[in-house]
RNA sequence: GGGAGUGUAGCUCAGUCGGUAGAGCAACGGCCUUUUAAGCCGUAGGUCUUGGGUUCGAGUCCCAACACUCUCACCA
């Protein structure tokens, strides 16, 4: 017997020891169906959050009435009463179901007693308290909305299998309040931002996914093909390169916020698509884009953090303003001890890192240094600025350092969280850049594209730019020190069957 | 790819010195009209990831494979 077929035989297996449950879970639907039931319901109107029955509740007022909708997460049968723990996606409501209350109709109490945990019901009546004080919707009418075949997971504890819970994330939002907590604050976030950059006069754009040249950043790109036009295109690394063109054409002030794609490695800062702020603002220069950076991420700590002191796993992060704006080269003394201007150090130091810098150009092995010392110390947001210029091909310089260029990224938490230029904007200069390539680069963000070039002779205007990468702002902001915690389906390696 | 760790019932986990498999939840059968992870009585559920080895005897020790997690490398 190949491997192949030996795990193949063993997950059905396994399979068949679930099916046992599925099995019982099959014979209650007959059952259900027997009472003349449709046990995936339908329409149901009226049902309203559970929190806000909840919150309108008035004690000792009797005509009171509620309507709700939701999963079965706890189920307490106590004979002719059964409790039912309901949650919606707003919080959890008690419903009391009597054989009194509901009558001995099919669709009332012997539904009743064949309702189980995970089962998706409706059910109305009185609202009222018991005698230990629990808001309890008294059932007079219960509608089995969708029945659940499969075992839900352990009551208490939830799904805690990592694996399953990233496999399932439909069990595991349910199953695990908190991570359906953080989804909702994901969404917030990021309609916060398009608020806020609205409200500034932002356009939101949307540009390829698929392009003939893959620019913008360093990455390796995934490759797809176009069958009727027999053309290779890569899915995007950046939308930069896009949204510079629209700069050209006028659009002043424009935002994206979408899907970026790169084909490497997957950690728990890394997902191969991976979503991205990218914004342009006309005649603005690096250091606006840094006081919008810091506007924007504080208005979120305000709103999705208590304080300005954020626990970050093992670390507390402090988003006191102003954030330190530290020079690239002053950091790199800082942590290294080597002067970027003394290569001859810079190497030596490399070496004793264990890196391969012979075969590296100057700045490659400075920024490997800088890498290697520098941003496990930057746990407060810092602003890291002025790059050496050879790193940045799509970056202004500054007028009086050409050496450098007008370039900063933002650490928060030790992780590269926004990135943002004085975007170069003369033609000339960005055609050689496109030209120049760097030993010891495995990707470079120098590649040539010609239409680009084209658009900036048209002229662009000077601006500023800023790529903040979404997912791991939602981890800073939610205390998810992985990736995957913040991304609803990441990607996983497929299992075998 | 390197290193470390984990893999036991559907789920969450115990399993001592190597002596032949345990709990809670879920399920199934009972009892129960005010429970809060409901409770009580009973039943069933296992190729201990897989394959070798050591041993009289392996869930336990050794080797290998597979899967997952963490970590390093890669990711400017």
């Amino acid at each position: 017997m190949t491997k192949a077929e030996d795990i193949g035989r063993d997950s059905s297996l396994r399979s068949e020891r679930q099916g046992r449950f599925e099995r019982q879970r099959q014979e209650k639907l007959s059952r259900i169906k027997q009472l003349g039931i449709d046990p995936y319901g339908g329409r149901y109107d009226g049902a309203e959050r559970a929190c806000d029955i909840k919150s309108r509740y008035k004690d000792g007022d009797e005509g009171q009435r509620a309507r709700c909708a939701g999963r079965i997460v706890l189920l307490r049968d106590i004979g002719k009463l059964i409790f039912i723990t309901l949650r919606d996606w707003s919080g959890t409501m008690q419903v009391g179901l009597s054989k009194n209350l509901l009558g001995p109709e099919a669709s009332g109490w012997p539904l009743a007693k064949l309702l189980e945990l995970g089962d998706i019901i409706g059910a109305a009546g009185q609202l009222g308290k018991t005698k230990t004080g629990e808001i309890t919707v008294w059932a007079d009418s219960v509608s089995l909305l969708s029945k659940c075949l499969c075992q839900p997971p352990e009551k208490f504890h939830g799904l805690s299998d990592i694996d399953l819970r990233y496999r399932q994330r439909f069990v595991d939002l349910w199953a695990n309040p908190e991570v359906m907590e953080r989804f909702k604050n994901r969404s917030s976030i990021i309609a916060t931002i398009r608020e806020f950059l609205q409200a500034r006069g932002f356009l939101e754009v949307e540009t390829p996914m698929m392009q003939r040249k893959a620019g913008g950043a360093a990455a390796k790109p995934f490759v797809t093909y176009h069958k009727t036009l027999d053309l290779d295109l890569f899915l995007r690394i950046a939308p930069e390169l896009f949204l510079k063109r629209l700069l050209v054409g006028g659009m002043e002030k424009v935002f994206e916020i979408n899907r970026n794609f790169r084909n490497e490695g997957l950690s728990r800062q890394h997902n191969p698509e991976f979503t991205m702020l990218e914004l342009y603002q006309a005649y603005a220069d690096y250091n606006v884009m840094m006081e919008l950076t810091e506007e924007i991420i504080c208005l979120l700590v305000e709103k999705y953090c208590h304080g300005k002191q954020v626990r970050f796993g093992e670390e507390t992060i402090d988003y006191t303003r102003p954030w330190r704006r530290a020079r690239y080269a002053e950091l790199l003394k800082e942590y290294s001890g080597c002067d970027i201007e003394d290569i001859e150090a810079v190497r030596m130091r490399a070496a004793g890192l264990g890196l391969d810098e012979g075969d590296m150009d100057d700045v490659v092995v400075t920024n490997e240094v800088f890498e290697a010392t520098v941003e496990d110390n930057l746990v407060d947001p810092t602003f890291v600025i002025d790059y050496p210029a050879a790193l940045c091909p799509l970056t202004r310089r500054k007028k009086d350092e050409p050496k450098y260029a007008e370039r900063f990224e933002l650490y928060i938490g030790k992780m590269e969280l926004a990135n943002a230029y004085t975007e170069l904007n003369d033609p000339a200069e960005q055609y050689e850049n496109f030209l120049v390539q760097l030993r010891g680069q495995e990707e470079s963000m120098a590649r040539m594209d010609e239409d680009f070039i084209t658009a900036l002779k048209y002229g662009m205007p000077p601006a500023g730019g800023l790529g903040i990468g979404i997912d791991r702002l939602v981890m800073v902001l939610t205390g998810a020190t992985s990736i995957r915690d913040v991304v609803l389906f990441p990607l996983l390696k497929p299992t075998k069957d």
